[in-house]
DNA sequence: GTTGATTTGTTCGACATCGTACTAAATAGT
DNA sequence: ACTATTTAGTACGATGTCGAACAAATCAAC
């Protein structure tokens, strides 16, 4: 009987694995946004949150580039963030083509407190992994990131 | 100095985990959907692949809970299918409200196509971990899954 | 300096996603 | 049997995503 229903070896594994993936994705990001007051979504979140991590006044397109959007996309986000007070947008002195990206004090108050609400969610499925081995995933799956990221031209 | 950068402990270990998963999504679907023809996108793949590796046959409903998206989004990926003749959407003899999906000739066809054309771009990757690592990245991801899925309600 | 190429960001159009409201069929309660 | 509730699927509208085309600023080459 033919091996017909699974697929050759390694390229099988990663079929799984960027399933899993998949749907982790969609798991963690539909709780996400139902935590996130009426029409924010995980990207607004999430541009945040990379803001505060990294640093203000970065670029749209260096924005777009740490999440591996197009910049249309991110360019959407930011109107978003901006029509609801958490960003200002400064174009920027030292390239009148570029702009930054500045949060406000009302953007920092919004993702304390999206944190505070998340918890919870955190704290309910977190006894399926211990703590190590979420470190372990995480340095992994940054590993697989970079090369992916690499590998694209 | 006050600790305003840094997410609490543990929450802020799943953001980073979530947010990894979520770049590596956009990633993989973005090189699988430039190998797939005009107007086909992963879920559309997907899908496919899934009713091989379970079984034909399956309802719109019981396809939509597998990969946790909403019944209109099946509805809508399984009418790009069929259109394109991939798929026969039978209605369930056992019960008039439902249907079942079954695979076409060419809808196979398609799927072995798919693979044979993403496997480059998955062995370019490939040396980035082991296939242990990529084992125990699937089984670990695998018990996040599902503690997630059973956690929802 | 002037011209052509590159970079940054936006607008626009096409399409995917998904919540709401609906129809039809099945099931439960009586 | 009859009605109410539940379940499967769809139509529709709102919004997110993203590729193509564009405008403005910068840079490179001469």
């Amino acid at each position: 009987m033919p091996d017909t229903n699974t697929v050759p070896n390694l390229t099988g594994l990663y079929f799984e694995l960027f399933n899993e993936i998949g749907i982790i994705n969609q798991l963690s990001r539909t709780s996400f946004e139902a935590r996130l007051p009426d029409g924010m979504v995980l990207p607004h979140f999430t541009v945040i949150n990379h803001l505060i991590r990294v640093q203000d006044g970065q670029t749209p397109l260096q924005l777009a580039r740490a999440f591996q959007v197009p910049k249309t996309s991110m360019t959407h986000t930011l109107a978003g963030l901006e029509k609801r007070g958490f960003v200002d947008m400064r174009s920027n002195p030292d390239d009148a083509r570029s702009k930054q990206v500045w949060l406000t004090a009302a953007g920092r108050k919004f993702r304390q407190e999206a944190i505070a609400s998340l918890s919870p969610d955190v704290a309910e499925i977190s006894d399926a992994l211990s703590v190590e081995e979420v470190t372990a995933a995480i340095s992994l799956l940054v590993r697989l990131r970079k090369r992916m990221d690499s590998a694209r031209d």
